[in-house]
DNA sequence: TCCGTGACGCGAT
DNA sequence: CATCGCGCCACGG
């Protein structure tokens, strides 16, 4: 197990609700910095993921046709707000969270 | 095994 | 801001 798959599809999954993130963004998070198309097409081939709160690395949506228009609309549907052509990546921006930075005791919730 | 292709990224012009 | 080029990873013919 632990399929660079697996572990981009986990990465993608941890996406909140109302923010995006970006394909070099999320192949980073996952442990592989440049994978950036390997995202893409794992986003692609597997299913039942975010997939819309995935956008190029300046808030760009990279998908063509009409499933760029289902994407924003989605995204908008989640209260993310766009920039013309874009995502408002200085609101919606997610952070993943350092792999280092696991010291936070779970409190609360 | 080499080549083309893709929901990419980023600097240079 | 629009284009181009090169680098990146994995798969299919």
């Amino acid at each position: 197990m632990s399929s660079t798959l697996q572990k981009i599809v986990a990465t993608i999954r941890r996406i909140p609700r109302g923010k995006v993130s970006t394909y070099g963004a999320i192949a980073r998070a996952a442990g592989y910095p440049g994978a950036a198309r390997r995202v893409a097409w794992t986003l692609h081939r597997s299913f039942g993921l975010p997939w819309q709160r995935v956008v190029g690395a300046r808030g760009e949506i990279k998908l063509r046709g009409d499933s760029a228009i289902e994407q924003r609309l989605r995204l908008e549907a989640e209260g993310v707000s766009f920039r013309g052509r874009k995502v408002d990546m200085k609101k919606h921006a997610y952070h993943f969270p350092s792999a280092n930075a696991a010291k936070r005791k779970r409190r609360g919730k």
